[in-house]
DNA sequence: GTGGTCTAGACCACA
DNA sequence: GTGGTCTAGACCACA
């Protein structure tokens, strides 16, 4: 696994690390057990702060989709956990509220998002 | 058009009053022409500063949804431009590609999402 | 002579009138000695505060391009008086460095903005 | 780079601001990736606002031409992405209409228009 | 250290 | 009256 980041983006750089983590995690690029890169290595590989990958490992263990073994290193973790389905249904809600309204006033009408959604799905959600 | 503000959420007030605008606009409640409340109006009504609401609306503004007649007031822009239309599908796509992340995070198969979201547009999609 | 406004242009009003009356008379709709409408016709007839008709004819009159006469109402002046083209000198060059450092930042090379202007002027300036 | 600003004229700061960052991009002054002054040094060298720094700077940003890291400063962004010269078509289409129009109430023909751009191309667009 | 948000309030341009 | 610009300065997030 190697992570990058893009400055031109204005989403902060841990961020774009939490992102990457969790799109490689869906699109089978990284499966539970796998070992992430240390701390150090990211830095150094992409010339930015250790405190700001480490930034982005502690909200990745606090969502419990990644964990810590000191001395070994950060692991992926297993999926699915119950618990975590339903913490994670307020965040998911939210997102669906912003599609819809972005949507709508885009000018799509129910119809046309539904269409739109199920062209999504159908590719395979882009990512797998 | 009555708006408010949460101010213990982490979410910029300015912002705030960004979403809630877009929301009205999307639900019906602000339809294109419709006044929306003077700077200092909304400023007194929220206690917060006439320079947070000057930016919620210059963002507005610049997206393209509302706009500005000085010594006038500010006012909703027709819905659905063309242009608008382009530039918004960028950003849908990003939207509904982090709901995809989150959702397949949380441990939902494919199937369930599309349940799930031909659900909720069935509802009418919250706002409606 | 007919005038309209666009509530949509963050350009102010009494502007958009002035720049209208311009391009009327370098499109030959205005020619010299034309009666405008009065004051309060375009008021009226725009919905908008007479005293931003005034204000806009003020500045014509300003510029030498209109004339008043009381009781009788504002007429185009002759064109190319000699003053009036040292005044100018100024503004054009700034107008030109305006839309020559745009250019460049659009990414058009030097022959290609000669180009793009030639073609402008061959097709008489689009207002001919 | 070294901004400087004129509080006589009447071009608001911040644009004046905006204006100069421009202008070195064109002339080879700044370049892809270079670093300009951080809000607070600017504002201290200009004996201006933080606050109307960062204004000039977020246009910039919304126009793509810098960007901006958080703790690291704002940056220059690369030149010409074919996105952006879409949008300015119409600016440049704007200023060039605008020109035009000046031009022709000066009482210049089509041809002294021509020349007049020719001669300034010739010279390098005062800024080469 | 550096940018981003926000307050409190002055002053100006436009209508 | 209404929006636009600007000051002086606080506090927070990010690196």
């Amino acid at each position: 696994m190697r992570l990058y980041i893009d400055p031109m983006k204005d989403e902060p750089v841990f961020q774009q690390l939490i992102d990457q983590v969790k799109q490689a995690m869906v699109s089978g690029v990284l499966s539970p057990g796998d070992k992430l890169p240390t701390v150090r290595e990211c830095a150094a590989d992409l010339l930015i702060n250790p405190n700001t990958v480490q930034k982005a490992y502690q909200e990745l263990i606090r969502e419990g989709l990644i964990y810590s073994r000191k001395g070994m290193g950060n692991f992926v973790a297993p999926f699915g956990d119950e618990r975590q389905k339903t913490m994670r249904q307020a965040e998911l809600q939210r997102l669906l509220d912003a599609f819809w309204t972005e949507a709508r006033l885009s000018g799509y009408s129910k119809q046309e998002i539904r269409e739109l959604i199920n062209q999504f799905i159908d590719r395979g959600g882009e990512h797998e």
